[in-house]
DNA sequence: GCCCCAAAAGAATAAATATGCAAACAAGCG
DNA sequence: CGCTTGTTTGCATATTTATTCTTTTGGGGC
């Protein structure tokens, strides 16, 4: 078994179903006839630049997906958040000078559905929702999150 | 030193340049007045949702960027492309049934600049490049990546 | 204050991953 | 073929990470 057919198989693993260690490719692998260490795998999986998540080895490409973590956001933004207006159906959000960027991405990937969209600046960032009721519900959920 | 203040600290590290381990992560930590055992790190880097490359901690967001690795598109390309034309300043490939997607996607990340973008359909890749000279130069680079 | 509960952290250790080194293998050349 | 050179792999092991179990910490309520 060679090398590239090796790794092409390690690529389809990880497409179809989480592998959790190196061992346990192993096995599948070697369900498939392709036997191969763990230090073989090892140096496969730093050759295809994957990288180890909590929930399994994944392509680069498959991780914006799975943002259901918030935790993240959440200090992000009580980090730089320095305060909150609701204006008509927009959130007005100020934060430290040039930090609204990593704020907004924050408020973009949270997983809020109230959140249409948000576009930011230097130290401002406006955030869009449907109606004004929403906005403020936004704003009340911002201040809160420093719990 | 609270849970929230040293994940702000983690993050705030691992944005400005790259953590190798977590017993170098305790380290820096540390630096900073804010100690803290492995075991512990373990599980701030898990809330957070870190991921670890061979290069270090990241964030999910970081990762698209760094994609000066190749290995992979070569053989995700290798393994589903049947056939290239060029055409005009356009290249068509053609792929096994149902796998343009994945192609297109390692066309789109290997990192070549004449490759202005792509559009898959279900076996058919259309690539686009700048003209024709460039069109038949990415035929003969995607006709040898197979070795 | 004291007591109780829950969350957080550490110590010890189990589990997983990376790596130095030697053996196996492959490709080219005389 | 036999020799050299470079790559790939496995084995043994060092290093790193996750987990279990225990201790500490940080509030409420009284």
């Amino acid at each position: 078994m060679n090398v590239q057919r090796r790794r092409t198989k390690i690529l389809n693993l990880i497409r179809t179903r989480p592998v959790l260690s190196q061992s346990q490719l192993s096995q599948r692998l070697k369900a498939e006839g392709c036997h191969a260490t763990q230090a073989t795998l090892s140096r496969d999986l730093r050759a295809l630049n994957l990288v180890k998540t909590h929930a399994g080895y994944k392509l680069p490409d498959q991780l914006g997906a799975n943002g259901d973590n918030t935790e993240r956001q959440r200090l992000t933004i009580i980090q730089f958040m320095v305060e909150v207006q609701a204006a008509g159906n927009l959130v007005v959000v100020r934060t430290h000078p040039g930090n609204a960027s990593p704020v907004a991405l924050s408020l973009d990937t949270i997983g809020w559905k109230e959140i249409v969209g948000t576009v930011a600046g230097d130290d401002t960032i406006l955030v869009v929702t449907a109606n004004a009721a929403t906005a403020r519900l936004v704003r009340r959920r911002l201040l809160a999150l420093n719990n």
